[in-house]
DNA sequence: GACGCTATATTTAGATC
DNA sequence: GGATCTAAATATAGCGT
């Protein structure tokens, strides 16, 4: 094209002379396209962004859009849109349907809570009466279960916190048997040889707890 | 541009000329434009419609497609384009939210009918249990009340009914009275001058009927 | 329509302002 | 960034095939 050799076409990696090149091009581009309308009858719509994302458009209709309407007709651009927009509708019904369940769902639910008995009929009534009988039967039962459950694991520990409590009784007397004999010169002796227990067994303090179980007693909640 | 005088810039009129020139010209834009993409790193699209109405295009990008929606995008076609993509978002977002609220209340029925206790705890179970006797109050007592209104219903009916018997069979004797007189001539006596009723009052049959309302007793059902 | 040819017209790279 | 100049590279009108 010019003086200095024959231009390789390939990208110009001189930024600047890219640069310029870009500039005289697109000129010399939009000029033919311009020509190539006018001399032709042709309809053309030219659209190049510049590398550094700067927009340059021709179209010799009376807008580019006009001829981009008429690209897509031609190309029977039905493909991309059609289907995009049968995809809004089923996405639409599907909402819908959802919504519509959900309402149902609701109704149902309300009227197990015996919420919104006016439309029942004596039949429906006597139906929900056997379900919640039913389940009334089905929720206790797991209560207790899972309270049984609380209960042994309480009862077990119980035990255990009693046998080392006795154990370290045992201990205690065996390691004070000792000194209150090594004490017995000095002073007067006990009332009786068997020492005298901190308290009765029967009010031993423990974090045991049976019952329901409150918000602060979620230590031994567990599901079985 | 050529050997006879300079080219004018106004439509060619001689058709085949003009197509000619068509052909050529267009070649040279297209190759035009597809230096400026490779040469100088730009994003070209390129739409040509003959005069007769067939398609040229060139995109250096992966397609025209791609280059007619940066193209839109620069110019902010949101109006035409986001919008409907926002839209879709937006209705998709509410087609996960309906899902994920019936889940929920799929689950909060089970529980409520008692099937699906696993995951709960003591406390759930408990508040669980307390809706539902409330619920089953609730039910029981629509329920009496809807029978209640039955019975009155019934035994309004009855009232009714035994009241024209009544009167029916008053008419009877009335108009049997003058029969049986004239007949007297002719034939013994009856054994009263009371004529015999069909059956005990108390066992009318009627099509009344009191208890739980079955499939093929539909006619006294409304809601109070 | 497409292709090749050729004389010209046009474009353009690079330099310079 | 733009305008101008210039030589060389390209594009192309009109022709024939």
């Amino acid at each position: 094209m010019a003086r200095r050799g024959r231009v390789q076409l390939r990208r110009i990696e001189d930024k600047a002379s890219r640069q310029v090149r870009f500039s005289k091009r697109r000129a010399g581009l939009f000029k033919k396209a311009f020509e190539l309308a006018l001399l032709c009858d042709a309809e053309v719509a030219l659209v190049v962004f510049s590398p550094r994302g700067k927009l340059y458009e021709f179209a010799s209709a009376t807008s580019l859009q006009k001829t981009i309407d008429r690209y897509k007709a031609y190309t029977k651009d039905n493909v991309n849109n059609k289907t995009v927009q049968q995809d809004i509708q089923q996405v639409k019904a599907d909402a819908v349907s959802l919504a519509k369940k959900l309402e149902a769902l609701e109704d149902s639910k309300r009227k197990i809570l015996g919420e919104n008995l006016g439309g029942c009929s004596a039949e429906e009534l006597h139906s929900l009466e056997v379900k919640l009988e039913k389940s009334l039967h089905n929720v206790r039962g797991k209560k207790t279960q899972l309270l049984e459950q609380q209960i042994a694991k309480l009862k077990e520990k119980e035990r255990t916190l009693l046998k080392d409590n006795e154990d370290l009784r045992e201990k205690h007397r065996n390691l004070q048997a000792p000194l209150a004999f090594a004490a017995l010169d000095r002073m007067a002796p006990p009332p009786r040889g068997v020492p005298e227990p901190s308290s009765n067994d029967m009010d031993v303090e423990t974090e045991l707890y049976i019952g329901l179980p409150g918000r602060d007693r979620s230590s031994n909640r567990d599901s079985g």
